[in-house]
RNA sequence: GGCGCCAUAGCCAAGCGGUAAGGCAGAGGUCUGCAAAAUCUCCAUCACCAGUUCGAUUCUGGUUGGCGCCUCCA
């Protein structure tokens, strides 16, 4: 399988620093607010190469953090006039609640910043023995310029960064590019006690801490946003690596951004949409399909108008799955649906073994459709039903789609099949169309076949 | 100003040296109630210019247009 590696930007075949094992930590989500469509790509993307690496056999070990202590968090909870615990609390869950609704795998570790201090503070101690941290008056902070591969992931220079910092120097750093490692007490602010006196962890030493703690000192793949590449990887790889003199993580993944209007979806440009409100016009597997049909490092433009093309593409996929379901009993082994389901997979593999290429994946499981409905009409006698259903489960199982029960109906809806079926046994076609539009008002299609009438979730 | 990325049909999107996967929309056929659903078929020479090559959408240089990072950010 290849890689994209953001280290040395170019495609590297991916070994595992265990045969059969893989380690990765992504970053997650400062939990100050819902998550909305952009956070949500990460959690998509790196659960899909999470699937991928056991269908191919590996155990992985996966971990997600929880970044549970900065400024937002602090002033959030102000905002709520709750406390940071419970601001944390509240919007853990409702990622957690997300997340299932997308059908992630929730991570093997949820380590949460706040409970892993101690850690923390063990590194930056090794950190200031070896030189590489300074103390001032608000904070310790780490110094780039003693640590000779500052830049490496990001391709920067420290010199660059003087001459085009856009933010007004901090009187105390040596460097513009020092960072802080720990943030000393403000009056009202959560706080933690160390060597350096009372205070906080910076941002960025928190996943240092809590991915070397579960994955040890060097890992396989660490993922996340390309706009985490800087500062926020190449500090980690600067803490990480001075304070162990390891290498930190072999391959460093990262995802584009989602826009809207061409314009990148944020926080503080304010264009984003919540996940909570996409669920309320879509069910998020829709959201799931639609990033996958886009590779994880293309930038993707977000729009309810793309996100229905994806919510038809989608349905022609259940659409096969449901007609297979009813044809799998008459399934009889076939050679020629075997020799179709072994290329699919093959193909199917290629891409995904391309650096994740979801969407060439989804191309060859869409030709599978075609071609085995091809092979089921011409002889269904033939033809295998049964292994072109677990063929579609097993692929699609792997981009975590097509995973939604789409045979147990609302009593209302059935209500209303059952009056058309009585309307279309008295050639009723009036009502028959009216009860049929309501359904589909309803998020449901309505299907007649010879055997009577379908009723499915859109 | 520094560093990157991208430009493929009405829309979305793979491919990245040998003559364009797939999806949505559209058109036509089958089926049917004149319908719907389902299903099949059809629908592009890859922004522009100049090079390299037997051959380029794929490589090189340039032009134009778009986006991202350099500040919290997925």
């Amino acid at each position: 399988m290849k890689i994209h590696n953001t280290l040395s930007n170019t495609l590297e075949e991916f070994k595992p620093i265990n045969e059969d094992k893989v380690s990765i930590y992504v970053c997650g989500p400062t939990v100050y607010s819902y998550i909305h469509v952009g956070n949500a790509r990460p959690l998509i993307v790196f659960d899909t190469l999470r699937r991928y690496l056991k269908y191919k056999g590996y155990d992985v070990d996966f971990v997600q953090n929880y970044t549970d202590i900065d400024d937002k968090m602090i002033n959030r909870a102000n905002q709520e006039g709750i406390t940071v615990n419970e601001l944390a609390a509240k919007y853990i869950q409702a990622y957690e609640k997300d997340a299932k609704e997308l059908n992630v795998i929730p991570a093997d570790s949820k380590p949460r910043a706040t409970e892993h201090i101690g850690e923390i503070i063990k590194i930056i101690k090794s950190l200031e023995e070896k030189g590489y941290a300074y103390k001032t008056d608000d904070g310790v902070y780490f110094n780039t310029m003693a640590y000779e591969n500052y830049g490496k992931l990001s391709g920067r220079k420290i010199e660059d960064m003087k001459s085009g910092a856009r933010v007004a120097v901090d009187e105390n750093k040596k460097a513009p590019s020092d960072f802080a490692l720990w943030k000393s007490e403000k009056p009202g602010e959560p706080s933690w006690g160390s060597p350096w006196g009372k205070g906080r962890p910076g941002w960025h030493i928190e996943c240092s801490a809590m991915s070397m703690k579960y994955l040890g000192e060097t890992f396989d793949i660490h993922g996340g946003g390309t706009d985490l590449i800087f500062p926020h990887h190449e500090n980690e790889i600067a803490q990480s690596e001075g304070a162990t003199g390891k290498p930190f993580v072999n391959y460093w993944m990262h995802n584009g951004h989602i826009n809207i209007n061409n314009q990148k979806m944020s926080k503080s440009l304010g264009n984003f949409f919540t996940i909570p409100e996409i669920a309320e016009k879509f069910d998020l597997e829709v959201l799931r399909f639609f990033m996958l049909g886009v590779h994880y490092r293309s930038q993707v433009n977000f729009s309810f108008e793309l996100m229905e093309q994806a919510n038809q593409a989608l349905n022609r996929l259940y659409t096969a799955k449901l007609r297979w379901e009813g044809l799998a009993g008459e399934g009889k082994p076939s050679g020629e649906m075997e020799q179709l389901s072994q290329k699919t997979k093959n193909t199917f593999e290629e891409n995904m073994d391309s650096d994740l290429n979801t969407a060439g994946a989804l191309g060859a499981l869409f030709e599978f459709v075609r071609s085995a409905n091809f092979m089921l009409d011409n002889n269904p006698e033939a033809a295998d039903a049964k292994l072109a259903l677990s063929t579609l489960n097993e692929l699609s199982g792997v981009l975590g789609i097509l995973y939604r029960d789409m045979t147990v109906l609302p009593e209302e809806i059935k209500e209303l099949a059952e009056k058309r079926v009585q309307a279309r046994k008295d050639k009723n076609w009036a009502l028959s169309d009216e009860l049929r539009d309501k359904i589909i008002k309803m998020g449901y299609t309505v299907e007649d076949t010879a055997e009577g009438q379908k009723v499915k979730k859109k």
